[in-house]
DNA sequence: AAAAATATTTAGGTAAGTCTAAAAATAAGT
DNA sequence: ACTTATTTTTAGACTTACCTAAATATTTTT
């Protein structure tokens, strides 16, 4: 049974939204996601369940098959793999992959994934920190919590970003927070929960409340 | 204006074509290329026509306009890059990269043909001796010939292949015939027009008409 | 030059994936 | 509980890219 990309990238849109909402994802969740119409999606969701990749009942949303599950999570492993090879070979930025990415992660074959894997020396982690899962399908878990949560004092190395948006990941950047950057909580105004931190080369920064929720470190 | 993949697909095939029989691509010649019926290539000339990609008259065949000819270089050298990463970083044999850098070829974005190109240090020939062209869509060429012109006595280096199928491939892979490899002609055999020929190692070939045909050598 | 063979196009149909508008089911508000 | 609002599905239509069978052009043969 072939598979096409547009089913492919359903696959991947149901796992994600089952990840974050943690339930079955429910059509219009599915179409915010996928840019597309709910009458796409509910076309889509019936192609899906014939070839047993969901299990769909009518206005009750749907769940992964064990198969639909195993196909979303090797479509992730390589989008984020194909990542690493942008980053680390090529030399993008780490805002610029994901559209490449997207691309690629639809390119199949016997070998190239394991391959690629090999060559990039099997990364746990793509260029925004998200985990890559391994062939087997599993995941390295890492803790670490959005920088909101930091007390004054307290130290951490930023490790990951929840929002995945161009302008986000530029500002940051900008600002020099990097994946791996070490920084120092300050102090935080109760005002607006915005931030000062200060970062490696001893520079002080102010940071919004929306920074620190979508910002991930690891408390060190 | 967007240009689907098979669009692509056939631009590179009547390229091939044109390249081949040195004049229009004929109906069948193409359908016989696309592993398609003549009912479909009939139909894809229609839209490549509209779209201004080839100049189509009933009948007469195809050539392709000078925005048809970028496009399928363009294509080409997208196709012959991603093999030299198969081949040089991902270590597949050269028998194995057609049918990934078929798919990866059609992959787009912004700086991702010239970032991969410089990756690889800027290539001039892919895995099989078949010349990428440039940014500019310009060829490198190379004085070689097949084996079967060589005479009695002369030397040669192994510079390609004209047939890429995987048998012919994998059986120069065998004989030790991969590009670049040294071999002398020691005698030609009238009756069937095989060759015996010297290698590098000492060892000694018997190889057939239609090897001798299909492999490119540079005469040295 | 007419007949036969070959090449090409047209006609009509299918499947995937999308759309809009309308209908039906479910959830929410009073 | 009943009306309203929201969500989801159905209906009908469109495009791309393919197919087969039939019709038409062109080329080759006699």
């Amino acid at each position: 049974m072939t598979i096409t990309h547009a089913e492919e990238n359903y696959l991947k849109a149901i796992f994600t939204i089952a990840e974050k909402e943690a339930g079955p994802a429910l059509t219009n969740a599915i179409a915010a996601q996928m840019q597309t119409s709910a009458a796409s999606v509910t076309d889509m969701l019936k192609r899906l369940s014939d070839k047993q990749l969901i299990t769909y009942e009518k206005y009750r949303g749907v769940q992964l098959t064990e198969e639909g599950g195993r196909l979303a999570t090797a479509l992730i492993r390589k989008h984020r793999l194909w990542e690493v090879f942008l980053v680390d070979k090529l030399g993008f930025a780490w805002d610029e992959v994901h559209e490449l990415a997207e691309q690629l992660e639809h390119v199949q074959g016997n070998d190239l994934v394991s391959r690629l894997d090999s060559f990039l020396g099997y990364p746990k982690f793509d260029p925004h920190g998200d985990p890559i899962p391994d062939a087997e399908g599993r995941w390295t878990f890492r803790k670490q919590a959005p920088l909101a949560t930091l007390k004054a004092g307290e130290r951490g190395i930023v490790t990951g970003v929840d929002d995945h948006s161009t302008t986000f990941l530029q500002y940051l950047d900008q600002l020099g927070l990097i994946l791996g950057a070490e920084l120092e909580l300050l102090e935080r105004f109760p005002y607006d929960q915005s931030v000062r931190v200060r970062i490696r080369d001893g520079r002080e920064l102010i940071l919004s409340d929306k920074v620190t929720q979508n910002l991930f470190v690891k408390i060190s």
